[in-house]
RNA sequence: GGAGAGGUGUCCGAGUGGUUUAAGGUGCACGCCUGGAACGCGUGUAUGGAUGAAAGUCCAUCGGGAGUUCGAAUCUCCCUCUCUCCGCCA
């Protein structure tokens, strides 16, 4: 979220981004309440400070008894009240801004490429397309060739999208999550386990929430929501910290169980193991010095395609352009996997 | 789920309604002292916000929120976290 004092500091900047990412929000509003709400600061403050001293005086005056407090005690009778009006409203101005600058998307950086899906552009291609002398199977075919996933009695326990994954599948999801753990902490990434559940402040802080509750499930009894990846627990926490920058950077890997309702997405590639409900995924996280923060996305990207190289599997970086770019995203690369059924990503 | 104890600045720790809009110590920074250091002495030492060109001035913050009061770190209620004990435990 971009705080009040930047985007003020950067009204046209924030309007071009807005633009960039096709977001349709206006921020005239927010900067009008804004103004609303520093005339009203600066009411209420000058009326505390003058609380403060009647106050001071109070007690002076009971101290060595040398006045009558109760005209005193009076004024500030009269004073409490209006402060505790204007501190209302002053409340009700702030709830309102927050809420708006939650829907404010973030600014891009200056190599993200400006327009839609189709000025994405392919930065990179590691590998060859493999070819085959037999006729090829969808992965579909292969796990139930394999017994690699239970399809049919996944939909028993929990439903479409929910994988069952049995025997060598089992093994091989474990095997895979465990080769790219013990690389990246071999790499310098501390290892965490995170909770699959998070209050509601987490996904707030990382973008997910509002704009996308109704792609996360939801506990309501304790209020707690499915993380949608491990981005979310570990953005998290260092909440409320401050760090010191000897100690940076600070690099973590984690894997966690991932859900998303993919609402509305229905019918769109949900044959097999595409597009799920619930997935595993191993997570790369940096909390770095501002100034340093795209260096390290490089050895980011870097660290994340040193594991398909390992795998020898033959694959593409998009640099996505600004109306592809998620909602709390500078820059991003995407890493694309040739499929060699789908003949596509 | 029940009962109790606790959460104060970097850390330790005082503080049960008004010279505490947080004592004292410790740590840290700078200066003096010294050949150099330690000790000692002195000064400074939070975060956010409003205002201002700046210096500064002002406001808020004692786990979080609400309340009582002219006035809350202090009293009341709710929540949260840590510790101890009891219950439950697929």
């Amino acid at each position: 979220m971009l705080s009040l004092k930047y985007i003020n500091e950067n009204i046209n900047l924030v309007k071009e981004c807005i633009k960039y990412k096709k977001c349709d929000i206006n921020i005239n509003d927010i900067l009008s309440l804004d103004l609303e709400r520093k005339s009203l600061i600066n009411k209420v403050e000058k009326l505390k400070a003058n609380r403060n001293q009647i106050n001071k005086q109070i007690s002076k005056n009971r101290n060595d008894k040398s006045e009558d407090t109760t005209t005193l005690i009076s004024n500030m009778k009269e004073l409490s009240v209006e402060i505790k009006n204007l501190d209302k409203s002053l409340f009700s101005i702030n709830n309102s801004l927050s809420n708006k600058l939650l829907y404010i998307p973030n600014i891009i950086h200056e190599t993200t490429p400006k327009g839609s899906v189709n000025d994405n552009v392919v930065i990179k291609e590691w590998g060859k397309k493999p070819e085959f002398n037999f006729e090829i199977k969808d992965h579909k075919d292969l796990c139930d060739l394999n017994n690699l996933v239970d399809f049919k009695r996944a939909a028993n326990i929990s439903g479409s999208g929910f994988p069952l994954y049995t025997n060598n599948g089992a093994k091989l999801e474990r095997s895979l999550i465990n080769f790219m753990l013990d690389i990246h902490s071999k790499n310098g990434y501390t290892e965490l386990f995170p909770p699959f559940l998070v209050n509601s402040n987490s996904p707030k802080t990382t973008g997910n929430l509002p704009k996308f509750s109704d792609d996360m499930y939801y506990i309501d009894k304790d209020d707690l929501y499915c993380i949608p990846t491990a981005e979310v627990p570990i953005t998290n926490m260092h909440l409320n910290e401050i760090l010191d920058d000897s100690d940076l950077p600070k690099k973590y890997v984690a894997y966690s169980a991932c859900f998303r309702r993919e609402a509305g997405s229905y019918g769109k590639d949900t044959k097999g193991l595409l597009r799920l409900h619930q997935f595993n995924k191993v997570e790369l996280v940096k909390f770095v010095k501002p100034k340093d923060s795209y260096v390290e996305l490089e050895s980011l990207l870097k660290d994340a395609e040193s594991i398909l190289q390992k795998l020898n599997l033959h694959y593409r970086i998009i640099a996505l352009a600004s109306g592809d770019l998620s909602f709390s995203a500078a820059k991003c690369y995407d890493i694309e996997v040739w499929s060699p059924f789908e003949k596509n990503i």
